[in-house]
DNA sequence: GACCGCTTGTGAAACGCTGCACATGGTTGC
DNA sequence: GCAACCATGTGCAGCGTTTCACAAGCGGTC
């Protein structure tokens, strides 16, 4: 109530909050009091005037001379990305992808319970992961209402995707990441975000083929191809 | 040689080449032989006008009056992106995470063989995944080199990953792809591309908190509007 | 208690991206 | 062969993001 940002936050500044809370966490944990700016987007990977401008956007939570305090700092950010509260999610497809998710420390040291696993797979119902019991596809609406999930992940093939999806949206979760390589449509209020692992690939293949042609012209002494 | 971009490919547009080339990848499947801007726009989930003007970047290849022909529209794309020859790759870290990317179709058929498995478990070394040999940490240099591996991909716990990232530089690859939550420094000419998983559920939070936020002042009309 | 050095917070300029609106030019039908 | 139609390609204006440069403010020092 008190923090009611003046200026909405700009979607460039949310995407690198994360980014600075990890960072901080590590400070943290090695009992660092306080860190400027300038640290801060080194340890972050980004410019120090970006990073001063981004933390503007939660308030005025620096001291001029010295930095910010760390634990104070933290506390900001994570309510600013409303956690303060544990989102439990739940992942449906327990493929290699969805394991890995699930084991992915990452979530739930920062909120994000990984708290039902859904998948099709007969041979797979009923058995566990990582102690968490792998229900059908048909209970995924119970689940999500018992559960209080928040947030689903889709972690199966694409050609499923969009009825998974459906489902998600039906039973009411209000975000979701998809990780299938497909365009997925949900309604306006449902918050939909995308991984796609292969894009990022093509990505590096795109900047790579660009660098190489330019060295293509000066010389070439790539090894044996 | 012939097709040299007069004006750079814009970033942005370089990150939704891979869209549209999936896209249309379908629509080859499907034996549709030519698409109009606004059908491919509404099947990769934008405007038409910026698939126009992001297509418009590599060249004139569209035809007025028609649309795109869909076999030498992919072509073009796949020769923008690099995609003309196959880019082998080499995994570091064979968890889960590690597994479900070696496993991953999308790698194989988009041009991205995964062509070497490399971790440092001793349990793990000389086993098989998918017919896929996994080979110690050490034998990483000899793989680029003989594999002619330009790609590494690390999926090994955050601290480590500056250490295989210096292997990998070291060893010649030129693009690196980071799924482990940590800022790494490489040389300039390396192409460095970060995917953070929990950063993902993290925006996700922010957005799904606001829009709570915002239907609490006024009221909750959450359905069908 | 005044000064000095240091770091924050921010106006403003530069840059890139998006989306509209329309001229351009190819195709089809008569 | 001409006209009507249709979809592309793009100039341009608006918007969001980045970056610079500097004033404002805090803490330590003499």
């Amino acid at each position: 109530m008190a923090s009611k940002p003046r200026r909405p936050i700009p979607d460039a500044t949310v995407s690198r909050l994360p980014i600075y809370q990890r960072v901080l966490d590590d400070l943290q944990s090695r009992d660092v009091a306080t860190v400027s700016s300038e640290d801060l987007a080194e340890l972050a990977g980004v410019n120090a005037a970006k990073a001063r401008k981004d933390l503007s956007f939660l308030g005025s939570y620096g001291i001029r001379g010295v930095g910010y305090e760390v634990d104070y700092l933290l506390f900001q950010i994570r309510h600013a990305l409303g956690l303060t509260q544990q989102w439990p999610v739940l992942i449906v497809g327990v493929g290699n992808l969805g394991r890995a998710l699930a084991d992915y420390a990452g979530f739930t040291t920062r909120g994000f319970p990984v708290a039902a696993l859904v998948d099709d797979d007969p041979a797979k119902i009923g058995t566990e992961h990582v102690g968490i019991e792998i229900h059908p596809l048909a209970d995924l609406a119970a689940l999500v209402r018992d559960l209080g999930i928040a947030i689903g992940v889709i972690a199966i093939p694409s050609s499923g995707a969009q009825r998974v999806a459906d489902l998600l949206v039906e039973a009411g979760v209000s975000s979701i990441l998809n990780f299938a390589p497909a365009v997925l449509s949900v309604p306006d209020d449902v918050h939909l975000r995308q991984v796609d692992l292969a894009v990022e690939l093509q990505i590096l293949s795109f900047h790579r083929q660009r660098g190489q042609r330019e060295t293509d012209q000066i010389d070439v002494d790539r090894g044996p191809h």
